[in-house]
DNA sequence: GCAAGACTGAAAAAGGTCTTCAATATATAT
DNA sequence: ATATATATTGAAGACCTTTTTCAGTCTTGC
């Protein structure tokens, strides 16, 4: 089964609650947030759980047949760089961000069980590692941040 | 140039150091060190900044005509397996890891400018973000910590 | 309306990693 | 020492991930 095919549940509203904060975020700032770009996000939204690009690229051709893979990257590209989605480098995968209004630099963990993956929500981790960096006299810019393991769902199964 | 070409400076002397110090390790751990496995290891510690698996594939076929992907990637699992090495997952690159004596998480900071990466000698971080996630019910197994920027010696330039 | 820029389609290539099977070497246990 | 099991390497190839290029189309701003 794949990643996108799932009955309804308690996520989906907040998946729709998403992408239209997406929207009118875009709007705000001017950004063109097309068609293909949105519906790339929505693939992101509905997903809930990060997903590689040949996943979108295979269902970004239900409805555009013709679409390669520059078509889902460019999309990510997008997304990636006015902060609506976030790269799991180490899983090359892609997951949308539940709060794309402040920029944030956040870790993740990555389930390696279940694949899912979540935001801590804390910038105490990020603030951390910038201040070392700069103590060692090194700018930084932007960070990746990445924890695997078990998640607690997978845990008590 | 390459990475690999580079005129003798201090850090040769950490390079040799260092491989004779993994050798020590793999003959304690009773871990197979073969020829080929201390190739990579070699050309890793002589780059002293991380290098693309077909870089050193590249490097590897002047001695070994025959090398294939298999050849170089193999070396490189055995290698980050016992912790004697580490990859930059966010820039698709292996680096070898100044004192794999003890295992360590640490954050790497990243060069965007002359792409050097140091590692953060400082558990803070890692058990920052532990401690955050088992907080969570998240059991945490491995961390990919890494921060872009620019460093101290391209900042000056 | 027109020029400049942004977006998409299409083809291809480049870059990165893994699977498989056979051959060889090394370690273990008689 | 020999046979067996295990680990390592060679070789071919496939698969996954990402980018380049060029041409065509659509928007935006003047």
């Amino acid at each position: 089964m794949s990643v996108f095919s799932h009955k309804p549940h308690h996520h989906d509203h907040d998946a729709e609650r998403f992408v239209s904060e997406v929207v009118r975020a875009s709007r705000e700032r001017g950004l063109r947030l097309t068609p293909l770009r949105r519906e790339v996000l929505e693939l992101l939204a509905q997903a809930d759980k990060p997903v590689k690009a040949y996943d979108l690229l295979e269902r970004l051709r239900d409805r555009h047949g013709n679409a390669a893979p520059p078509t889902v990257y460019r999309a990510l590209d997008f997304l990636l760089e006015h902060g609506f989605i976030h790269k799991l480098e180490s899983i090359n995968a892609f997951v949308y961000c539940p709060h794309p209004a402040d920029s944030h630099q956040v870790p993740f963990l990555i389930c390696d069980v279940c694949s899912s993956a979540v935001e801590v929500c804390d910038e105490r981790v990020a603030e951390l590692i910038s201040a070392q960096a700069r103590a060692l006299g090194f700018k930084p810019q932007g960070q990746t941040l990445e924890v695997h393991g078990v998640c607690s769902d997978c845990r008590e199964a």
